[in-house]
DNA sequence: ATCCAGGGCT
DNA sequence: AGCCCTGGAT
């Protein structure tokens, strides 16, 4: 055994053995001038496309996001347009990007900013974290792009970078991980440049270190990853497992009449509040059919004849595998509008309610059947 | 068809 | 710790 206790590690002021920021952060800061994809709220001076494009970008890939993000500004250009639209409205620009209570945050957040904060987004860390839908990482995402503030913003491809850099093996699923992966975070900033920083960290994430095609020959850290010298970058970050899968069948009532379809508003927690075709949700699709004739009788206080199965669609939300049955239905008498519960909807109209995706496929599976 | 990426709230 | 959505990769 060699004595080993005499000599203190070199690198004794930090928390962490490794690289040297003092070494990593040139490097990095060039690549990423150098390389970074040109995206629509990049070095624009304007806070509130960067909010926006913070709160789109929560849980949503950069591709996602784009088509979205550009006809939200064309719907709501400035904070102020924002503040003062009605929750529906912003909904229904949000259709389609999931994460709906997203959409009520940014607006709730858009009124605190406009009354509290001069229509300016905060520069306080506490101030940013005290706005809806705004956790640590857009706090500081916010804080560092908008204002050059020294907060390390951690999200998930940080996470990804740090643990490969430093060949860190904990699960990034515990409370405790994050914890230290958001204090190495903050040694490591480049605190004079923290919004090109925080941005480049992730951009290294996004197109270089990414999960299952990391691209090391062209990361400007390579000789420095930890990850990649011990050949494990594939096997990291570590997470928990998730969670078994539950299998959902929606059975779901399709009333056409000239070209229109009845929607109505979803009562059930997943996707609370999104206009759909009325029915139900089922463990299994045993009695379907009877099931949904009780269901629409009851909901829509007519006689009901449930026909043939038309169309069937698959859609995923978390764990939930949903299956959505789409069967023909007749009523006796037709069911009217009622306001906020039931419409009659053009393909017209659909564009301009708060949907989501799973309706969207059942629609355009329809259409597609009518012609 | 399945797997998996991506933050904040309660 | 459990919950929420969509789309790209495989």
């Amino acid at each position: 055994m060699s004595p080993r206790s005499s000599s203190p590690p070199a690198n004794a002021s930090r928390s962490f053995n490794g690289p040297d920021p003092l070494n990593l952060r040139p490097l990095l800061l060039t690549w990423y001038l150098k390389n970074h994809r040109q995206l629509p709220w990049r070095g624009v001076d304007s806070d509130y496309k960067v909010l926006v494009s913070e709160f789109m970008l929560q849980q949503t890939q950069v591709a996602t996001v784009l088509p979205h993000y550009e006809r939200f500004l064309t719907r709501f250009p400035n904070m102020v347009s924002l503040a003062q639209a009605t929750e529906e409205e912003v909904e229904t620009a949000w259709s389609g990007l999931g994460y709906y209570r997203r959409a009520r945050a940014l607006r709730n957040a858009a009124q605190q900013i406009v009354s509290d904060h001069e229509a300016e987004v905060p520069t306080d860390f506490e101030d940013l974290k005290a706005l809806p839908g705004v956790g640590d990482y857009t706090a500081a995402a916010l804080g560092s792009i908008i204002h050059d503030e020294p907060y390390a913003a951690v999200d998930g491809n940080v996470m990804r970078v740090l643990t490969r850099l430093f060949g860190i093996e904990d699960s990034i699923s515990n409370t405790s991980t994050q914890v230290k992966l958001r204090a190495l975070a903050q040694e490591l900033l480049e605190p004079e440049q923290a919004g090109d920083w925080n941005q480049a960290m992730m951009e290294l994430g996004a197109t270089v270190c990414a999960p299952k095609k990391p691209l090391c020959s062209v990361c400007p850290w390579e000789e420095h990853c930890v990850a990649h010298a011990k050949g494990i970058a594939l096997d990291l970050p570590k997470k928990a497992k998730p969670k078994a899968t539950v299998e959902v069948h929606r059975i779901a009532g399709v009333l056409l009449e000239e070209g229109r379809c009845l929607l109505t508003r979803r009562t059930e927690k997943l996707l609370y509040g999104t206009w759909e075709l009325p029915g139900l949700d089922l463990d299994s699709p045993e009695g379907a059919r009877e099931r949904l004739r009780e269901h629409l009788e009851h909901k829509l206080g007519v006689e009901v004849m449930v026909g043939n199965p038309l169309a069937r669609v698959r859609h995923s939300i978390t764990h939930h595998r949903i299956q959505v049955h789409g069967y023909a239905i007749k009523t006796n008498p037709k069911p009217r509008n009622k306001k906020n519960e039931r419409i009659w909807a053009s393909p017209g109209d659909v564009a301009n309610l708060h949907t989501s995706s799973m309706t969207i496929k059942l629609l355009n599976a329809i259409a597609k059947l009518k012609g």
